[in-house]
DNA sequence: TCGATTAATGTAAGCGCTTGCAAGATTACG
DNA sequence: CGTAATCTTGCAAGCGCTTACATTAATCGA
């Protein structure tokens, strides 16, 4: 079933069918209509490869992420998609897991797929990597790794400074053992954000003590990051989380052992994914403006003045704390509840 | 850059090329490193779209989804993918938002890239689609909905069965009046839920009251569809939910208004999503065995034994009753809280 | 050492589509 | 009614890759 076959049946060349099925050129109408007719007697659909190879307009996006699972990913791949597809284009996801390994053969078979545009949405990096795509002509975004150049435009989140917010935050609620629970530091950007809750730390209160521990991302990882602090000795009184997602599985487990958020405990997320209000208590965390950032993307990788991209920019992205309720002042004493906890304080998102 | 390039730099024609890089026909070890290494210095990654044409092997398959933020269809097409890569083949992913009007387009996208195998796990169909999927050669799952055929396997999850269980489970606490929160009941697969649970309702106990309410899927949905249940002047014991991701909806609205769960009201959901453990209280729930589902699909859409498909076939998968920490003997009278939450009951999951 | 095998590589015909160019059909206008 | 200008449509050359088949090189037994 391909175009020879619908030309034939209308009378046309193949020409003339690709020319209406493309809405290009000037085809009578009355032919139009025979090529349109023919199209659907023999429930006729266009070979997507052979169109690309042909060199037709291609529009197909490629994004890649460390952690489907995790919202955070998936609402900036939401956004895109919305954005996307309003504009015509589609987008393929790929999945890392983390695995480095994984994220060298996603970009590869974008590349192969002949993306015209390609988003990077990972914690994982291999320098090598980041040469090869600026080295491509490919349109490139990458989000919290790398740097901009002649194709490549670079998404930050301050996340330094929504960081700062929290542990400020915190210190201000008389808070002085804080742990912190990341998720595979031994990958750069993740290291990263530990290192920078010990600097700010360490910056805003030198007499802090400060704990960190690592597992792996999502609730499950929280949980057992939840754990081992719990079973440390260090007794904190309160908890940062490097995502709410990971913060899921913390509030579980303090749940489970009865211990009270944030009476007795305060816990702290990042991102604020929708989830963050769904919980129980509903999370304390920085809110990192995904929609935004999905738009970006978009922007950067479909050219809207044919022709006149802008690449090579920079942007930084700020965060807002969101102050929910799991956050309190910190316990002097180890003690028992102090009734409700309290209603939202700071800031009011819809 | 392409395989004539790298053919001219490695000395040899462009089949010897293909034919290394597709590890197929007999070539001279020095011969293969030569053309190895000229891939590598041309950072040569092959055009796939002109694979897929020429005829190469189409390790692509396709999975159509109605809401991906939703961790039940998540944990699908994760389980999918993870089979499929393991047997060398991509899956793309398509989000419908449970707009018909989007399968249909995502059906066509699919077809065009000419993927090898299609599932469709959608809970809204046009019935034009299947006879038109019927009729193409395509190996296709659906999931709950549609009826095996040639070239479909069909997978249905005994959703009867797990809402009978629920409901049974909630007369025997003693819940007299329950409420059902639905969504996208226009949907058929979906109205059929509700009916499922109006019927099982009747046929268990004729003397229940009911209710139904329906919203959009998800926290805020179901947000939305516990308020009017709780100012409808019904109020029911135990409220019933069509998916567990509306029913974190549901106990966020009974958290905010101080309702106990589940002393004051028990909550029910289905799917039994990872999340369903790490809310508070965790979720009652029926299980759907998800990896098991992913398992299947992948089996139907992959030939094992080359050339021989098992096809056609309908696999009736069955659901199984998690009681954790939603549910509880219905009061009698609407007083306060009755002491903590009980532990989980019946069966425990790993 | 010399055909006969067998291994290694090259040749070229597509896969289904797009598109520049040219030919044929229409229309306009003097 | 003739010719130039304008529309429609067809022709055919790729796009980059795979693969059946042809060709050449290497290997072997007698």
């Amino acid at each position: 079933m391909n175009l020879e076959d619908v030309a034939k049946r209308a009378n046309v060349s193949t020409a003339t069918v690709s020319r209406v099925l493309n809405n290009v050129g000037r085809v009578k109408h009355a032919t139009k209509a025979r090529v349109i007719q023919a199209v659907e007697e023999l429930k006729y659909t266009p070979n997507l490869n052979a169109r690309m190879l042909a060199g037709g307009p291609n529009r197909t996006l490629g994004m890649i992420v460390s952690n489907l699972e995790n919202p955070f990913f998936l609402d900036i791949f939401r956004t895109l998609e919305a954005d996307a597809h309003r504009r015509g284009y589609e987008v393929l996801v790929a999945n890392t897991d983390y695995r480095p390994q994984h994220l060298v053969s996603s970009v590869r078979l974008m590349i192969g797929r002949r993306v015209s545009g390609l988003a990077v949405v990972v914690s994982e990096m291999k320098p090598s990597l980041i040469r090869e795509l600026a080295d491509s002509r490919l349109p490139v975004v990458f989000y919290d790794v790398g740097a901009a150049r002649a194709n490549i435009t670079n998404i930050k989140v301050n996340y330094q400074n929504g960081m700062q917010r929290i542990v400020e935050y915190l210190y201000g609620l008389g808070h002085r053992r804080m742990a912190f629970i990341g998720h595979h530091t031994t990958l750069e950007p993740l290291n990263d954000r530990k290192r920078t809750f010990l600097e700010v730390a360490q910056a805003y209160a030198p007499r802090l003590k400060v704990m960190t521990v690592g597992s792996a991302d999502g609730p499950v990882g929280g949980q057992n990051a939840a754990r081992e602090i719990l079973t440390s000795g260090v007794h904190p009184t309160a908890i940062v989380c490097v995502n709410d997602f990971m913060a899921l599985g913390v509030l579980r487990e303090l749940h489970a052992r009865r211990i009270a958020v944030p009476d007795e405990l305060s816990v702290t997320g990042f991102d604020d994914i929708g989830l963050a209000q769904f919980v129980s208590p509903a999370l304390t965390t920085a809110h990192i403006p995904r929609e935004e950032i999905g738009h970006l993307i978009c922007e950067a990788l479909i050219p809207s003045h044919p022709g006149h991209r802008e690449h090579g920019h920079e942007v930084l992205v700020d965060t807002e704390l969101v102050v929910r309720e799991s956050t309190a002042p910190a316990q002097t004493r180890p003690a028992g509840r102090r009734g409700q906890p309290r209603r939202p304080v700071a800031v009011a998102r819809k």
